[in-house]
RNA sequence: GGGCGCGUAGCUCAGCGGGAGAGCACUCGGUUUACACCCGAGCGGUCGCAGGUUCGAACCCUGCCGCGCCCA
């Protein structure tokens, strides 16, 4: 599998350039099936869906997050040796799609009812075949490792037969039936929608009370929807309001229709608010619906399918229901029937989510899904732990969702999607049809005209993709797949469906786990929307900074719980990762960096080494750990800050002089660089593919890292001595670092110095490194000391407890000849606030230890450790007073 | 109204019982043969407020204030 190719180290160009590359590499990718599932490869299998995205859809960062994260996992899989499918596709968008057509009819004046319906669904698919899907190519451009073969349309062959399929059975069954109710009416897509396409929010209307009957019996009402009034079919008052008492029984008569309505009792009626009394509109308010059903009132719907008034015989039919809502209040009061009117009045109004058109509830004969014993085998999956949530606290939201599942209405009035396979007979029949059943051609037969709720066949999405109803290869290896990944805000919609449909078809749920990730924000915390143009396009970004730069952001702010911020600023930043670890591969590569060398002995490395191994096995560890539990942000981090701050800025420092050293330690540190950039390459490629590609194949020859195995065995055990001592050494020169910068000592001016006290420290062997990133030169002959810096370092701390020479508490001491009076003002400073600090530590310490309860109770190896820190304190306020004392007046 | 979550450096966020951290921004210095998409050094915080538990609280508990999301 991986052919040796010549090495490419000199085909490395100085900058990475994503844009010129990541096509290419990606489509060699596909080219050479990588992607590709395989049920007879003998690997165990692992297996996502993709959450499908809708066909009229183009990427968003909704998107770019979930792809992100899914092809991190599925890429990491792979290379552990799972045979692992990222299944691609999409859903058919029924009412967006139908929509998007419709649109363009619009131009030429034209509607859908001019074509007919068979015409007009061609056309959608003429549409989906020349426009749609954009979104397939730009799953390409984020470098989604999907395989393409198996890729997959809600309104394909197979998805088709398995709607019908699993229709037939739920309505067999009972589990699907038809029914006259009160729905969600979408008046701008005339069509009903369900109740999780309605959002509710509060919007500042009216509420205007008026007067209905005449003399004795007259009765006060109130509403936010006066238009409604021409429906009313009853007033309802609480039976025990001796208010109305003396009309129980009789009617009343309304205004403008003149119509008699009857006064029903009602215990729902709550008799401390307004009136007391509540106008009752069967055909157009779900509670009054139910309170028309138990008075057996009539349900006479006032509008039509656009929302306008239509057939109350009034002079107000034809109007649009929010106009008829000011008529009839001005008429009303020309009549001196309002008593009251209260604007503005805050109340919750549903609107379409998709058009924000304000729902209008609508008498209409519907199909339904009788959700109750599946909803319960759905939160039973989850209770059981057959699916787990994560983060769990989403898992509360979908246990109250499902327990409280109103039945789904799935019945749209549109003609593009599953139309409903159920045909109606001369003589009143009903009949529901398998996919392989013969229609019904006699006279009088006709075809449901409704289509199916898009999120039907998206419910049956992770098994109907696999080939059900057929039992394939592909359904009996990857079913129950292993991750959904999907925002919190998709939960009710597909995951829901999913759990319900998988629970119900496949008698499993058809995920091991489910992952729900927060949603991008601004980089201030604000939703993303059009109408506040702080959107970021994703696209943009990748044209910018490569499609690396923004997974490796999305990855890096992905906490499970909690939503993210992104801005361009973030991008560029994981932009200047990528040259980062570009960079390091380079100078590795012209230093001699092999992936073929052997490892020095244990015994032959230098603590450099040492130190790297065991960070590198530490994070790899810590690596693995995160990504088995979703966190994403704190592995990114992670990889993040050991790249940089440790291999780049550290490391390969350290390298630099250990290679001009030569032989054995130079051939040693070429090996340790290859193998840690062989071992973080590996490790960073699920997260960003295209630049640990073009690194990893030009530092190992082989042919792709996509199918390399992931690291199990990479670094060494940590060595706490050598990490002490390399702590040291940074410490030391960090110090020398300060000192220089607070004396203004450029770094290109040479300083002549003498280390003293190394052995002491246990720091022989470590001169070169010091002196080398100090910029401190060897003592010359002349050499006169103007300055000294005293360094205390822990190194014999942790040699002490392996056994080696005690020396804690060393000092290391720098004597700089800085070729004239040093600046006592600045190092006066200097050394005032390293006072301060060990002062207040020393403080800090001695509080709490000269508390006996503390000593008492606190656990030992905490009073050690306090104890410690107080004598360091002690030893340095000694050491930096000494400082000052012997500095020369200012 | 119910539920969930969040208030930590200028911004976005980690930390969730024993030494206040990161990225970005900012200041100063730097044409160091991997990198200015960089390097080095720094500045910056009564961890929302008030109580409580504890030897010890950013972290646990209670209340309050402010904010976000979901559901009704």
């Amino acid at each position: 599998m991986t052919e040796t190719l010549p090495p490419r180290t000199s085909d490395l160009p100085a900058k990475w350039n994503p844009g010129e590359v990541e096509g290419e590499m990606y489509q060699r990718w596909v080219d050479r099936g990588y992607f590709e599932a395989d049920p007879t490869s003998g690997k165990p299998p692992f297996c996502i869906v993709i959450p499908p995205p809708n066909v009229t859809g183009s990427l968003h960062l909704g998107h770019a997050m979930d792809h992100t994260l899914i092809d991190a996992l599925t890429r990491r899989r792979r290379m552990q040796g799972y045979d692992a499918l990222w299944l691609p596709g999409m859903d058919h968008a029924g009412i967006a799609t139908q929509s998007v057509v419709e649109r363009q009819l619009a131009v030429d004046g034209k509607s859908r009812h001019d074509l007919g319906r068979e015409l007009f669904v061609e056309k959608v698919w003429d549409w989906k075949r020349e426009s749609g899907g954009s979104i397939l190519g730009q799953m390409r451009r984020l470098g989604d490792g999907v395989d393409w073969s198996r890729e997959r349309f809600t309104l394909d062959d197979g998805l088709s037969r398995a709607v019908q399929t699993v229709f037939k059975k739920m309505f067999d069954e009972g589990l699907i039936y038809r029914a006259e109710r009160l729905v969600n009416w979408s008046p701008a897509l005339q069509s009903a929608i369900s109740d999780i396409e309605v959002d509710h929010k509060e919007v500042e209307g009216e509420l205007v009370s008026m007067r209905y009957g005449d003399g004795d019996r007259e009765i006060v009402v109130a509403t936010t929807r006066v238009e409604t009034m021409l429906g009313d079919t009853a007033v309802a008052v609480h039976p025990d309001d001796e208010r109305y008492t003396h009309l129980h029984g009789s009617t009343i008569t309304m205004p403008i229709t003149g119509r008699e309505i009857p006064v029903v009792a009602d215990a729902y009626v709550d008799p401390s608010f307004g009136s007391g009394a509540v106008k009752i509109t069967p055909a157009h308010d779900p509670n009054d619906f139910e309170m028309g059903r138990r008075h057996d009132l009539p349900m006479p719907t006032i509008m039509d399918e656009a929302g306008v008034i239509a057939g109350t015989g009034t002079r107000f039919d034809g109007m649009d229901r929010f106009e008829a809502r000011v008529a009839i209040r001005e008429e009303l009061a020309e009549q001196g029937r309002i008593v009251a009117e209260k604007r503005p009045y805050l109340h919750s109004v549903g609107h379409d989510s998709r058009t924000g058109v304000v729902i209008e509830p609508r008498l209409s004969l519907q199909w339904f899904v009788r959700v109750e014993q599946l909803a319960k085998a759905s939160g039973d999956a989850v209770r059981s732990g057959e699916t787990t949530i994560h983060p769990k606290e989403q898992a509360k939201r979908f246990f109250d969702w499902v327990d409280g599942m109103h039945d789904w209405c799935i019945s749209r009035q549109l003609w593009w999607g599953h139309r409903i396979p159920v045909w109606y007979g001369p003589d009143g029949e009903t009949v529901c049809l398998g996919p392989d059943d013969e229609a019904p051609t006699g006279e009088g037969w006709q075809r449901d005209e409704d289509v199916l709720d898009t999120w039907f066949s998206s419910g049956l999405w992770p098994f109907s993709t696999l080939g059900w109803p057929d039992s394939t290869a592909d359904l009996e290896r990857y079913y129950p797949t292993s991750v959904l990944v999907t925002g919190h805000d998709i939960l009710f919609f597909w995951v829901v469906r999913m759990m319900m449909f998988g629970t119900y078809a496949m008698e499993r749920a058809p995920f091991e786990h489910v992952y729900l990730h927060g949603l991008i924000r601004d980089e201030h915390g604000k939703k993303m929307s059009k109408s506040r143009g702080n959107g970021i396009d994703p696209l943009e970004m990748i044209d910018e900074f490569g499609a690396d730069a923004l997974r490796f952001t999305i990855a890096r702010g992905s906490n499970p719980g909690t939503d993210m911020s992104l801005s361009t600023e973030w991008v560029a930043a994981s932009r200047n990762f990528t040259t980062k670890l570009w960079n390091i591969t380079r100078f590795a590569l012209s230093k001699g960096a092999s992936v073929d060398l052997e490892l020095p002995a244990p015994a032959d490395r230098t603590d450099a080494d040492r130190w790297i191994l065991g960070r590198l096995r530490e994070v790899r560890e810590e690596t693995d750990e995160l990504l088995e539990s979703f966190q994403f942000a704190k592995a990114t981090e992670g990889l993040y800050h050991f790249t940089w701050d440790e291999v780049a800025d550290w490391y390969v420092e350290l390298a630099k002089p250990q290679l001009e050293q030569g032989g054995a330690v130079a051939d040693g540190t070429r090996a340790v660089l290859g193998h840690v950039l062989d071992t973080l390459l590996r490790m960073l490629h699920p997260i960003v593919p295209f630049v640990t590609e073009a690194l990893w194949t030009a530092l190992t020859g082989r042919e792709t890292v996509v199918t390399a195995a992931w690291p199990t065995d990479a670094g060494a055990p940590a060595e706490p001595d050598a990490v002490a001592r390399v702590q040291a050494v940074q410490k030391l020169i960090t110090e020398v670092r300060r000192f220089r910068t607070e004396q203004g000592l450029p770094d290109r001016r040479s300083v002549a110095a003498k280390l003293e006290n190394l052995a002491a420290a246990d720091l022989t062997g470590h001169e070169a490194a010091v002196r080398f990133l100090t910029r401190l030169d060897a003592p010359g002959d002349d050499f006169a000391a103007t300055a000294t810096i005293e360094v205390p370092v822990q190194a014999g701390v942790d040699a002490a407890s392996a056994g080696k020479s005690a020396s804690a508490g060393t000092s290391v001491h720098v004597e700089l000849d800085t070729s004239g009076a040093i600046d006592v003002a600045a190092e006066r400073a200097r050394l005032g606030r390293d006072l301060a600090a060990a002062e207040k530590e020393r403080d800090q310490a001695d509080k709490k230890l000269t508390n006996p309860k503390f000593t008492e109770k606190a656990p030992a190896d905490v009073v050690d450790g306090i104890r410690a820190r107080q004598e360091a304190a002690r030893s340095e306020i000694e050491r930096i007073g000494a400082r000052l004392a012997a500095l020369p007046e200012s």
